[in-house]
RNA sequence: GGAAGGGUGGCCGAGUGGUUUAAGGCAUCAGUCUCGAAAACUGAAGUACUGGCAACGGUACCGUGAGUUCAAAUCUCACCUCUUCCGCCA
């Protein structure tokens, strides 16, 4: 959420950000929503102070012993009107929250102009992508090292549910134990493992609900006594991030570093017949999230601090990547400046996004209520998140870029978790 | 799944309808003392909304939501959640 003060005060500066991301958002509707809720808001304090007033004054007449049977049947009327007055403030108060809920991050006036992908800026890369060998693509190689099987993965869930077998399993399982051990052990990241599961408020809160919920796996709790309300997780970002919610942090403790691996759903609605081929969308797929909290005034390093622990594990890895400056109109709902990292696939012929780094400002922090307090003052911090990484896409890149004609060698920075293997084979 | 007991400020914790303006403690900040720090002492200080240039006011907030009442942290109902015990279980 923007801060009220901002669009209440300054609402051309909320036009011109709303403008540069191409967001089709009725500010004018918040406006006059925020209004009238204050101008409700005055009257009835107004009446309120009247009846507390009145309620003194029949608390000292009881207590002297008189009759306050006039009174009381006075302030009645007053409580009435209140109670009506109160019901309208409510609603409208709701209807401003609801639709402050829809309402995009502004960018950074460090972001880019432009309307889509095709603007973003080329903010660094690292290697020599090979763009001229011709390479079995990512589901041959599988197909012949037996690394997973889509069709019985469709059989069991549907597509876009894949099986990783044997070595493919092993490989997946290396990825993500050799990014968290290589932030916990190298970057100082705490690890933790969160819930899949989470309530609708805590996906309100890092900004996937209201408006994304045809993306979201949900389950209703139909059947069961109990009507829960749960989304499956799209992101670690989602339960991390909300783990300190409600809370008020010591200054000293930030920032709060964690990374954490989690399976991500998406039902990834309207997306169908785009990279639908093997691993480049997948409705369940594995992540390691970084995820950090900030002092306002270092999030802008912290920002930077994720881009290059999430390029280290790339170049560890060995895989050509370039990072992406992306444009105000490219950037996802609750970012006021983000980074795209892209490995290249050979096969493929194109690059691949593995993560995405974001600074949200207090866009978050506003919406579940994290703050920490520093010389006696409570104030809303900074949260960031980045992949660190992306498991399918990496694989993708993986599999094509270090294939050596009948197998796949493991760059040596990944074996350790491969029992010291150097190369997967054909069986 | 069954039973019982809890949820109060950054944290702990008192508080059974109107002197609560939420006691007390811890932590925090400022000052005194000190070469400096610690300790001790003195003082300040909840959060949000709202009115005002400001000084300073008003309102709300004791897990959440409804209700009773002139008046609710306090009474009623529902829900959420935590703890303990029992049952079941990877």
């Amino acid at each position: 959420m923007l801060d009220p003060k901002l669009y209440r005060e300054n609402p051309e500066i909320v036009r011109e950000g709303l403008r540069r991301r191409g967001a089709s958002f009725d500010l004018d509707a918040l406006l006059g929503f925020d209004a009238e809720r204050r101008a409700l808001g005055t009257e009835l304090d107004g009446l309120k102070a009247e009846r507390n007033a009145a309620s003194e004054a029949i608390a000292r007449l009881k207590r002297e012993g008189g009759d306050a049977s006039a009174a009381i049947e006075k302030t009645r009327v007053t409580g009435d009107r209140i109670k009506e007055l109160q019901a309208k403030h409510d609603a409208v108060e709701e209807k401003a929250r609801q639709l402050a809920l829809l309402c995009p991050n502004l960018p950074d006036a460090s972001v880019p102009d432009g309307k889509s992908s095709a603007d973003n800026k080329v903010a660094a890369s690292w290697g020599a992508p090979d763009q001229a060998n011709s390479v079995p693509d990512h589901m041959e190689i599988g197909k012949r090292l037996k690394l997973f099987d889509f069709e019985r993965g469709a059989k069991i869930s549907g597509s876009g549910f894949p099986i990783y077998t044997g070595a493919g399993a092993r490989l997946e399982r290396a990825l993500i134990n050799f990014f968290l051990d290589t932030h916990v052990t190298r970057f100082g990241f705490t690890e933790v493992s969160p819930p899949y599961l989470v309530s609708r408020n805590t996906m309100v809160g890092t900004g996937q609900l209201p408006k994304f919920e045809e993306d979201m796996y949900r389950c209703d709790g139909e059947g069961g006594d109990r009507a829960r309300d749960q989304f499956l997780v799209p992101t670690a970002e989602v339960p991390v991030t909300n783990m300190h919610a409600d809370e008020v942090l010591d200054a000293a403790s930030l920032p709060l570093s964690y990374c954490a691996y989690t399976a991500c759903f998406r039902r990834e609605a309207g997306s169908w017949g785009a990279d639908t081929r093997g691993f480049l969308r997948l409705h369940q797929f594995n992540k390691v999230e970084m995820v950090k909290f900030a002092h306002p005034e270092k999030s802008w390093d912290e920002l930077e601090a994720l881009r290059s622990h999430a390029e280290e594990l790339l170049r560890m890895l060995e895989l050509p990547y370039r990072v992406l400056e992306l444009c105000a109109g490219d950037m996802g709902f609750g970012a006021a400046k983000c980074y795209d990292l892209e490995v290249w696939a050979p096969a493929e012929k194109r690059w691949l996004e593995v993560s995405s780094c974001s600074n949200f400002l207090d866009f978050q922090a506003r919406r579940a209520n994290i703050r920490f307090k520093e010389a006696g003052k409570t104030r809303l911090l900074h949260t960031l998140n980045g992949s660190g990484l992306a498991t399918p896409r990496v694989l993708v890149a993986l599999l094509e870029t270090h294939w050596t004609g009948n197998g796949v060698r493991i760059p040596a920075a990944l074996r350790p978790w491969m029992g010291g293997l150097e190369e997967i084979v054909a069986a």
